[in-house]
Parts: structure tokens; C-alpha cells; sequence
RNA sequence: GCCCUCGUAGUUCAAUGGAUAGAACGCUGGCCUCCGAAGCUGGUAAUAGAGGUUCGACUCCUCUCGAGGGCACCA
């Protein structure tokens, strides 16, 4: 990509430079590209960064390079660089060339990464405070196959446990009273309606004949029913996965069982109190102690999860990632023990955490729980917004970060959600396209070293010559949400070309150069939009 | 009590330790005989508070004040 090239050929011009960064600029003022170089180097060698810039500034304009136009040394002490043209039109032929493979890199070639998002407990519908792991999972998963990994989308359920006891008993209840029959509100029960709907599915579904030894048979409907639900809400937001993992069958086939006795085998288990406790004791881990096994001798839920876990570190995989909700912050170093005891690299493990959406109605917050029953669920969200509107507001902003989300507003407001921005840029590109009836330029022709280009034309060129940088970036931190702000970036170039630029002219000509550019934007649109997993429509 | 995360325009969000803190919505002034005005182009307005680190701090450190979450033989 454009901007590590410029930085390799200045890392040839500048020995001794250190770790340093090289930016992309929003406008030419300060050049296409800044350099922070002389700001370490100055540090380290106790001189003034401007000095400093100066002399690097000097060093690459002596070298002749044809790559450069222009190099500024700036106060304080930054070295603005700018391109020859002609390298910026080369980036533009690639994508011609590659089209939808524009923008793809090679971090993750040969390598194979799983990653665990979701995963929500089958208790009920997925509601709107924890749906930002979904999106945000997705896409780096969407990220990763840009990057070359080959890519394992993976989901863990949670059907096993005393809540899951607890949930089926609470769909009894509500199949008891729907037969007509006298059953009492289970303690600890699932409060809201919507597991009397469930129960009204299995009355429907199983008939009104079950008896309480019938209970497994609730069970299994009741689960397969929410999980089934819950697809359905994460097909909706462009999202599919490769393996779903139960609980139960981990406990099933013996497999939580043989990661407990390999555990005490390692002496990473503690008895205290008849229970068992992981207490690894390495660098992860102070004073963490978690239960393992409970006095009465079943395992819990942490015990499943070290199988798991064990799973997936022993896969053979390169990268194994763990998309959660920021409540599970405290099993982070539980986990990050685990990949060191299974063997696995903790450096290549990442639980990433994001922060529960908050939704508002208006003033009042909505509190959510599920065992209240109190809740926005993703689908009402989704039926009110629409997948789109969601997803990019979702990936808006940093999953650190505690996001309101206010319902009212969301709807009222969704025909103004930037998402439309982005997307509308898309469709005058493809309108621009159809219009002139031209097939999509494919040869290498130079189109472009005659033509003269206004800043309008290339900010749009520099714009989509930042597409592989921002895929390369967010493959490497994670953060999904320079997506969406990228996007916002591109279409804000194209709309700006689109006023004051004619593609085609009132007289019916068409200006091949930026019909090209036109081809290039409408690439780039396609591929970001995949990566953040919305639509790309052509008409609105 | 201990631990994690977050406090940026009226509101919802941006800003790999960098230059003049950006958008959107709100309020408001212009622009369609011209590829779709879901657009373009102006205006308004912000780093919770106090110290510190350094060439430079929204960003890192300390304290205070707010908000969310976690500290179960729940999952």
C-alpha cells in the first residue's frame, strides 16, 4: 500500500529513525502524507525536533526520489511529505485491476484465526444492550479474510446449569397454565412474557400431554426455539457462523471431566472447602481464585469454559479470539492462564471487551435484564431501524466506549442516520456508472498522467488510496470503528467530487479519467460496506 | 470496601502522545433549467475538576467528583 511505500523508500533516505508514524492528511495543507520522525530522533540524540525535521527534510529532497514532490520541515517539527501524482493514479489503476480485491493485504496469510462472538446465553431473544458483540465480531472476522487469515466464526452456548434449570422450569410453569392445569411461579423463575410464548410454541408444537418427567424434552425445545430465534436476529444483521459449541456436549462427552483431571494433574487445582478451585498461580494471575468443581462434586460453567478454551488453543490455530461483554472482564486472566497452560501463545489470545449498550427512552433509561424480563431485544430494534441503521451505529463508535442508545430518538432520527450519507454517496456512483453505460475499466491503460485533476478530484484519489491502510490498521488493533468513520470519510470526498465535478457532461461526453475514478470509489464502497457488514444498494 | 471501563459542543459520537479538538443531529443563512438535493456551502457551540510527566496531553500518572460493569460453590 501507498503510505508503507513512502515510509520504506524515507527509512532508506533516514537511518536510525526509530519507531515513528506516517499519516495520512485530510487536506494538502500539511501535506499528503506527515511524518513524526524527528521527533524521536531529536529526543534521542537531545537536539530541536525542527532542526531535526529540517535536516531529514533536506536529506530526502537531495535524494532525487521521483516519489516526491514536495518535502516540508513544519514547527514544531514535523516533515510534511508530498507525492507525485503519478503514485497516487498507480494506486487508482491497481484497484481498477483488482477491483473487489483492492484493499486486501497479506497480515494474515497462511494464517488461521478463530473468533468467539455473541456466544449469548439461551435464556431469551438477544436484546439490543449486549447486540454490539455481534457486528463488532463480524467484522473483524470480515477484516481478517481481507488480511488473508483464514477465518473460523465460532458461537458458545450456554445450555447447561442450574439457570438453564431455572428456564425450563419457568416455561413449565407457563405450558402448566396454558393447559389449563394449577403450577406455581418457580423461584428464581424468568419473569416477562416471553417464555409464555415460548411454552405456548411447545404446547403447539409437543401438545398439552407432557408430564413433569417430560421436563428434558421442554428443555431441549425451549433452547432449540431461543437459539433458533437468535439466528434468525443475527442473520438479519449479516451474520453467520461456522461452529456452534454446546456446554452440554463438552459435559457430555466427557470432555470437561478430562480438562478437570488434567488440570489437578498440572497442579493448577486448589481444594479448599470440598471445592475445587483454579488457582495456576503465574503472572496472570494474584489472588484470582475461581470454583471449578463445587463441593457437591458437579462441575460449573468455568469448567466448560476451560474445555473449551482447551479446545481452541490445541486446534492448531494462529490466533484465537474471544468477543465479549465488558461484564466478563474479571475471567480475562483466567483465560489468558489457560492459553499459557494449554500451550499457546497469550500474545496471539485477545479477549476483547466492549460496553453494553445503554438504552434510553427519551429521559428514562431501560434497565435490562432477563430474569426481570425487563428489555429492548435486538429484533424490536431491528424491525424499528432496520439492520444497516443499526449495525454502522453499533460500529460508530469504540466498543470501550458506554454508548447511549435512545430508542425514541433512533427512530425518529433514522432517515437521518449517517448510514444513508455513506450509502447514497454509493448510489450516485452506481447511478454515474449506469449512465454512461461504460463497462468497467480493466486494462492498465494510462487514462490519467494528461488529465488535469482538481482538489476535488484528488482528495477522492487520496481518499480511496487510504482504503488498504485502513483494512491494514484495523486488522492489526482491532478497531472496527475506523471503518465506519473511513466510510463516512469517503463518501464526504465523493459527494464533494460529485457537486462540483461532471463525470458527464451536460452535452452527453464523458470525461473517461473520472468515470474511472467513479469505478475505483464504487470498489472501494463495496469492500468497506462488506467490512463493516452493510448493504450496498443502488438505488435508495 | 476492592477491581475494570468511561466522562469531549444542547444531544449522540470522532481524534496511532502531535499541528487550528472533527462530524452528525438540533438551531440557523445561502445553492437545483445542470450525472438523483438522502447532496453541496456558511454560522452556532465542547476536552468534568485539581495537580504531575515532556518539545508537545482529550490521550499517560495521582487525587476528587460523576456514570456503567465486575468482585457468587450463577452462567
Amino acid at each position: 500500500m501507498l503510505r508503507d511505500i513512502v515510509k520504506a523508500r524515507i527509512e532508506e533516505l533516514v537511518s536510525d529513525l526509530g519507531d515513528w508514524t506516517l499519516e495520512f492528511q485530510d487536506d494538502d495543507t500539511r501535506g499528503h502524507f506527515s511524518a513524526n520522525c524527528a521527533f524521536g530522533l531529536a529526543k534521542r540524540k537531545g537536539r530541536s525536533p525542527i532542526e531535526v525535521a529540517r535536516e531529514i527534510s533536506e536529506t530526502i529532497k537531495k535524494s532525487g526520489e521521483d516519489i516526491f514532490s514536495n518535502v516540508e520541515a513544519v514547527h514544531p517539527g514535523f516533515v510534511n511529505i508530498y507525492i507525485h501524482p503519478q503514485f497516487f493514479f498507480r494506486e487508482i489503476e491497481k484497484n481498477l485491476m483488482l477491483g473487489s480485491e483492492y484493499g486486501k493485504n497479506t497480515i494474515g496469510t497462511g494464517r488461521k484465526a478463530r473468533i468467539e462472538y455473541v456466544s449469548a446465553n439461551p435464556t431469551g431473544p438477544i436484546h439490543i444492550g449486549n447486540a454490539r458483540g455481534g457486528p463488532y465480531g463480524e467484522s473483524i472476522a470480515r477484516v481478517f479474510e481481507m488480511s488473508g487469515y483464514e477465518t473460523f466464526r465460532e458461537y458458545f452456548h450456554n445450555d447447561a446449569g442450574t439457570q438453564i434449570e431455572k428456564l425450563a422450569a419457568t416455561v413449565w410453569y407457563w405450558y402448566e397454565t396454558i393447559r389449563g392445569g394449577s403450577a406455581e411461579f418457580p423461584e428464581g423463575g424468568y419473569q416477562g412474557t416471553y417464555l409464555e410464548e415460548v411454552a405456548r410454541a411447545a404446547h403447539a408444537t409437543l401438545g398439552g400431554a407432557l408430564s413433569m418427567s417430560d421436563i428434558g424434552t421442554i428443555t431441549d425445545f425451549t433452547l432449540e426455539f431461543i437459539l433458533k430465534e437468535n439466528e434468525d436476529v443475527l442473520r438479519r444483521l449479516g451474520i453467520h457462523f461456522d461452529g456452534f459449541f454446546k456446554e452440554s456436549d463438552f459435559l457430555s462427552k466427557g470432555k470437561t471431566e478430562s480438562s478437570i483431571a488434567f488440570l489437578k494433574k498440572k497442579g493448577m487445582l486448589k481444594e479448599s472447602e470440598g471445592a475445587w478451585w483454579f488457582a495456576p498461580k503465574d503472572e496472570f494471575l494474584e489472588d484470582r481464585e475461581s470454583v471449578v468443581v463445587r463441593s457437591n462434586g458437579k462441575p460449573t460453567y468455568f469448567a466448560s469454559d476451560i474445555a473449551y478454551h482447551r479446545e481452541k488453543f490445541e486446534s492448531g490455530y494462529d490466533i484465537v479470539i474471544d468477543v465479549f461483554g465488558s461484564n466478563h472482564h474479571g475471567h480475562v486472566p483466567k483465560l489468558q492462564a489457560l492459553a499459557r497452560i494449554f500451550g499457546f501463545d497469550p500474545q496471539y489470545f485477545s479477549v476483547l471487551l466492549y460496553q453494553f449498550v445503554r438504552v434510553k427512552k427519551g429521559k428514562e433509561v431501560v434497565k435490562m435484564s432477563k430474569r426481570a424480563g425487563t428489555y429492548v431485544t435486538a429484533k424490536e430494534v431491528l424491525d424499528e431501524v432496520g439492520s444497516d441503521n443499526l449495525v454502522f451505529s453499533l460500529l460508530s463508535s469504540a466498543p470501550v466506549t458506554h454508548l447511549d442508545f435512545d430508542l425514541d430518538l433512533a427512530k425518529e432520527q433514522s432517515m437521518k442516520n449517517p448510514v444513508y450519507y455513506v450509502q447514497y454517496a454509493h448510489v450516485r456512483a452506481e447511478n454515474i456508472i449506469e449512465k454512461s453505460g461504460a463497462e468497467e475499466p480493466k486494462s492498465e491503460s494510462d487514462v490519467f498522467s494528461e488529465f488535469v485533476f482538481s482538489p476535488h478530484d484528488m482528495n477522492l484519489i487520496r481518499r480511496i488510496a487510504e482504503f488498504p491502510c485502513v483494512v491494514a490498521d484495523t486488522a492489526r488493533d482491532y478497531e472496527v470503528h475506523r471503518l465506519t468513520r473511513y466510510a463516512f470519510d469517503l463518501a464526504r470526498a465523493f459527494h464533494n467530487f460529485y457537486e462540483h465535478e461532471r463525470v458527464i457532461g451536460p452535452d452527453g461526453a464523458i470525461s473517461v479519467p473520472r468515470l474511472a475514478l467513479v469505478f475505483a470509489a464504487r470498489n472501494v464502497f463495496r469492500s468497506v460496506f462488506h467490512c463493516i457488514g452493510i448493504s450496498a444498494p443502488k438505488k435508495m
